[in-house]
DNA sequence: CTGTATAAACTGATGTATCAGTTTTGAAGA
DNA sequence: TCTTCAAAACTGATACATCAGTTTATACAG
């Protein structure tokens, strides 16, 4: 199918940063470089649209999606409300196997970002592969409820905050040593009211500090009122 | 925007369960009727099957959507992680008006319930009203915390389980007299866990019973091996 | 040089036609 | 009566053409 193959790449390519918030998309220039006719593009569109990666006016045209604070604020609040619950249910229901798996887990993202904050250990690829360490470790908990419904929410709210707030956190700043064996631990204890304070400190944890940094760089943005494009240079 | 409006169209049919889950919709049919071509009807179904609500399979056929039994019961995790957080939120943050305006909500909800039950009380319409009376008092708890994006989330997943769950609970069971009250009351308390631990005995009530009798009514369709069509009669 | 109006270029939205895959139908064979 | 299977009917997917609305570019007036 052509439309999902559309919206895997471009996807992929927003999730990436090879599409910064605010790049224009064409469907007609997105189809001819795909090889394929608009119809699909602006399928894939739509939904990446549904996902909240996109937005488009009528007849005026679709960029990659810029978030408001609020939004952004908002998606905290759902990855709170999402990540300590699943907190809890890991609590509630975990296996010896997931608990033993999630401190491994918690151990080697503990490492990667403290490697991360030495003098030296920052590279872009090692801070994009911590990052996927980190999520992982998230997700993993997230998973060990058996519950798709809340897995795939979870996702799609970290995924936002993710591609939103990654061109406001350029610079890494370093976290407790033990951040995550700490949660993780608490976690395994199986009290299930601890686990969810416990996920709930984590998630606030320097929220408020990365809403305003992303606050002051979006001043710019004076809202959707117009839909930038690109030159025009075709036929005359 | 044609494609919009076809979407409200199916969408408010969906939920008044004048198309109830299993319902094949061909986009052709429906453009027909709707006096507009199939591609505004097709990009209506893509939205609404971003939102859970209706089902396709590539060439086969798009029908409204039948749900597992583990979605059903995923979504009423999702619910509990949401509302639970929105209790919180409340207690945390609402005003004294907000408070109050809950509290006559409550005292509605369990106005309407009561009557509901009492002999010769039940009618459909009145059901149908109540229903939408109850949902009115926990969106009222969730926009008091004045995040959109949590509210949004709310109401997807009471609209999906609502849509869902509705055939199955077609026999209508009295709650506690002072249900919602004793709920309000403790939200408008301003004890953060109290509030949450209060609407997580809310959303968990006889939720395990809904789930059972939904299990029991979702033995006959196995699964979406084969996408059903109505009977064919066009020119032979 | 600056502001403004007008045309060009571009955008998404929609209609029509066609393709390839799935389901239904119904006749032929057991 | 029951099973098999091929053609018909129907489905969503896609391409192409066109429409109406928005943004950009440019000529022109000040």
């Amino acid at each position: 199918m052509l439309a999902a193959q559309a919206c895997e790449k471009l996807r992929s390519a927003i999730l990436e940063g090879r599409l910064p918030p605010g790049t224009p998309l064409s469907r007609r220039r997105l189809a001819e470089e795909m090889g394929m006719s608009a119809v699909p593009v602006g399928e894939a569109i739509r939904r990446l649209e549904g996902e909240g990666l996109v937005e488009s006016r009528p007849r005026a045209g679709t960029r990659v999606r810029i978030a408001t604070v609020d939004e952004v604020h908002g998606n905290y609040v759902l990855r709170e409300a999402l990540e300590t619950h699943s907190a809890r249910l890991f609590a509630e229901s975990a296996t010896a196997v997931d608990a033993a798996r999630l401190l491994t887990a918690a151990a080697k993202v503990d490492a990667s970002y403290n490697s991360l904050a030495m003098r030296r250990g920052y590279s872009p690829e090692r801070r994009a592969r911590t990052e996927r360490t980190h999520i992982a470790f998230h997700m993993r908990i997230a998973k060990a409820a058996g519950v798709p419904v809340l897995t795939n929410a979870i996702e799609r709210s970290r995924v936002l905050l993710f591609n939103w707030v990654f061109s406001a956190s350029s610079e890494f700043e370093p976290m407790p040593e033990r951040w995550h064996r700490d949660l993780a631990e608490i976690l395994v204890s199986g009290h299930p009211d601890e686990a969810a304070r416990a996920m709930r400190a984590h998630v606030q944890y320097r929220q408020e500090e990365v809403i305003a940094r992303f606050r002051a760089l979006a001043v710019e943005s004076s809202g959707p009122g117009r839909m930038t494009r690109g030159p025009q240079r075709n036929s005359r």
